[in-house]
DNA sequence: TATTGTTATACTCTATAACTATA
DNA sequence: TATAGTTATAGAGTATAACAATA
């Protein structure tokens, strides 16, 4: 991978790289990416519905039922209804929920400090920032 | 999209974000993601077997196949022998095929360059070398 | 016996269409 | 009529196994 290499190519190497480091503490603690991204997503801000919480994810509809299933299943997420809109169906994390998303996102920011290691605080924290500027250039 | 959030959620999201930016481009072309990767490889570096190839870029040899098909009926690579090795066979651009890569790298990097309006010089050197730092870290 | 390129097959992930219940 | 959630189905993308030619 070389400093030469279109932005796009460095991007998903280093994407690359960080999910295979990443996927086996997931697998130690049983989720997907997907389902761990939900789960970020609801730690972050208000409880959504299942509708808005796709968009928020970027992630299509029809799959995030199967996904919300499994997560609900294994006790991590709850389903109601709104009581504003009785289509709707409001998804929230569960004690258990709250408390495997802190250790995972903990153990998530330890393999990613091993990655940055090397690198020198202003580099970090212009990655992180031309990063984010990137992804909300579209 | 937050600075707060994961690293590789913020490497998915630039990616993302860069990939959408980009297909536009290569659909002008009448290339696909992976076919401009193999372009790519082949502009850089030694005329590679397909094998070789395959682990460059980090691709599937039994799918690069098809791929190569492709790039080859459209007149942009061929596929010769190795003299050293029958089994083998090396993968080179054609004139035209090194044509095509350069336009098509020439308007990538124009998307990459709007993308990056408003990041100083420093800021962007950062991005490249921690992309790269990470990249390489596996 | 092992390896390169190839084909065929199975599997996973993702997208589309249609149904239900509410609005 | 339109929307939220759901289901079923089709399609693309990816991985696995097996084969012919060569090493």
């Amino acid at each position: 991978m070389n400093e030469d290499d279109d932005l796009g190519a460095l991007c998903a190497g280093a994407g690359r790289a960080l999910a295979e480091a990443e996927r086996p503490v997931l697998e130690r603690h049983g989720l997907s990416m997907w389902q761990y991204v939900v789960l970020s997503a609801l730690a972050d801000g208000e409880a959504p519905s299942q509708l808005v919480l796709a968009r928020q994810i970027r992630y299509d509809k029809t799959r995030l039922i199967t996904l919300l299933d499994g997560l609900e299943a294994a006790g991590l997420v709850t389903r109601d209804p709104d009581p504003a809109d009785r289509r709707a169906r409001i998804v929230r994390l569960t004690p258990e929920g709250v408390r495997r998303h802190a250790a995972v996102r903990t153990a998530i920011r330890e393999v990613e400090e091993d990655r940055l290691a090397g690198l020198d605080p202003a580099t970090r924290r212009a990655l992180r920032s031309a990063l984010a500027h990137l992804a909300n250039s579209g």
